[in-house]
DNA sequence: CATATAAATACGCTTTAGCGTATAGCCGCC
DNA sequence: GGCGGCTATACGCTAAAGCGTATTTATATG
């Protein structure tokens, strides 16, 4: 049951704003713009606005969509004490 | 930067019936049923029944509100290999 | 079997996400 | 200054989420 290491890319996500927070980051990384993930998507790229702006109201399809897009996933786990503002590795 | 081990709680979901599974899961290890959720959130208890359900309309912030409701967390991170269905520790 | 507890569905209502399309605001750069 | 790429905003529209309330359909459990 070793592990192994994990990178600072690992977001801590507790709220839309950090969600959105954490797909504009890697957006970014990936060098695209939001019409590109438009593109890649289905969705407007003023679609990816607001979910980049942590619109609470973004639907669950919508997220998981712009993720496979960007290459992310979700792990879902008991909160740790760590804040969620945290961005290094947190293990 | 060593790591700890993580538990098999920790679940890859990149759907939202993985997401709705995973909620469930939780709920049921926590000994609540979804009147009790309701009760801890602001939403209906048809409401956590479509989530864990795998409605892929669900709003972020009703997700996010039961996450908190059973103190989970979302991780977002780069895909690995592993299939998402794997519940094993996947480090 | 009967009953109690839990989860899924139903109905009418209000609010809003996401759509297409278009434009306005920003910011860097020549 | 002026231009081009990128993001935020706007407008009208349709579909549907979540609401309150209530009931039906499992799923135990005595």
């Amino acid at each position: 049951m070793a592990c192994l290491e994990r990178y600072a890319v690992d977001q801590i996500a507790r709220t839309p704003k950090q969600i959105g927070d954490a797909i504009r980051r890697q957006r970014r990384n990936l060098g695209l713009n939001q019409t590109r993930v438009r593109d890649k998507t289905k969705l407007r790229q003023a679609t990816i606005s607001a979910v980049e702006s942590g619109a609470p109201g973004t639907q669950l399809g919508t997220l998981c969509d712009i993720l496979a897009a960007l290459d992310l996933e979700f792990v879902i786990r008991p909160r740790t004490k760590a804040k969620p503002a945290e961005i290094e590795d947190i293990f």
